[in-house]
DNA sequence: ATGGCAATAGAGTATTGA
């Protein structure tokens, strides 16, 4: 069993890149963010027809989250019942015995803008809602861009970035409150190269200078953690023509 | 210190992303 998550940074733009991967990258589930389509929108009869069940949330401009899958789908549920949000970014179902949790985790702009404080509180609901999550379904994952890189490890400059939006103290301890809940970061499973990141910048050249940060996350409850027996992340198609700025993240659970 | 690139909405340029 193979689950994924990639920000497409709009599915409208990015659906042959997305076929193209699948076509290659056969996985039984993928979680999508930004797909900035509203519903009626959705691609739904392209993803059928190769294969995939599809579900998701959106609105216009901004956000918008998908699940796709091989395995039928039930108890779908749109965004957190413990915050209020008109922004679509939250979609979970079960699928395979397992609760996806797909989650677009708010940008934040700027430590200390309004959006910082959204994401924040978002944050604080999101571990509140994870919890009870975590009693109803043992086999939880919680897939989707953090907007967060846990680590110094996970930024190419730490110094650049240092205090910013990202990697702040705040919001690592936010993201620390989701792996005090048990969930744990599939990547750091195991051993990794260096210098592994999930978004590079669009402008100056980060992708070729490997300017990125790890932000896109797979985290496993304890069950799931102890199936897990890989996690990648696949740079490739961030060097497709007109790629989305962000790469797809595989875990693979026996 | 700023903008650099990309997508969207909508018709020149503003907003957002990270």
């Amino acid at each position: 069993m193979k689950i994924a998550t990639w920000n497409v940074n709009s599915l409208k733009v990015r659906l042959p890149h997305l076929l193209a991967w699948l076509a290659n990258n056969p996985v039984d589930v993928i979680c999508l963010q930004e797909t900035k389509l509203t519903d009626d929108k959705f691609p739904v009869a392209e993803l059928n027809a190769v294969g995939y069940e599809v579900v998701f949330s959106g609105q216009k401009t901004y956000n918008g989250v998908a699940i796709l899958s091989k395995l039928p789908v039930t108890d779908v549920q749109k965004n957190n019942p413990l915050f209020d949000d008109p922004q679509q970014r939250i979609l979970a179902a079960t699928i395979g015995g397992m609760r996806i949790v797909c989650a677009y985790v708010p940008n934040g702009q700027a430590v200390d803008s309004d959006k910082y404080i959204y994401k924040m509180a978002w944050l604080a609901a999101f571990r509140d809602w994870l919890a009870t999550e975590l009693v109803l379904h043992p086999q939880l994952a919680v897939l989707g861009d953090y907007n967060i890189a846990p680590e110094d490890r996970d930024v190419h400059d730490p110094v650049e970035w240092e205090g910013g939006v990202h990697v702040s103290p705040a919001e690592r301890a936010a993201l620390a409150s989701l792996s005090a809940l048990g969930l744990q970061d599939a990547f750091r499973l195991f051993e990794q190269p260096e210098k592994s990141y999930s978004w590079w910048d669009y402008r100056m050249m980060g992708f070729r200078r490997n300017r990125g940060l790890r932000i896109d996350h797979i985290l496993l409850s304890p069950a799931l953690a102890a199936a897990c027996t890989a996690c990648t992340i696949d740079r490739e198609p961030r060097k497709w023509e007109q790629p989305s700025d962000h790469t797809p993240v595989v875990a693979t659970l026996t």
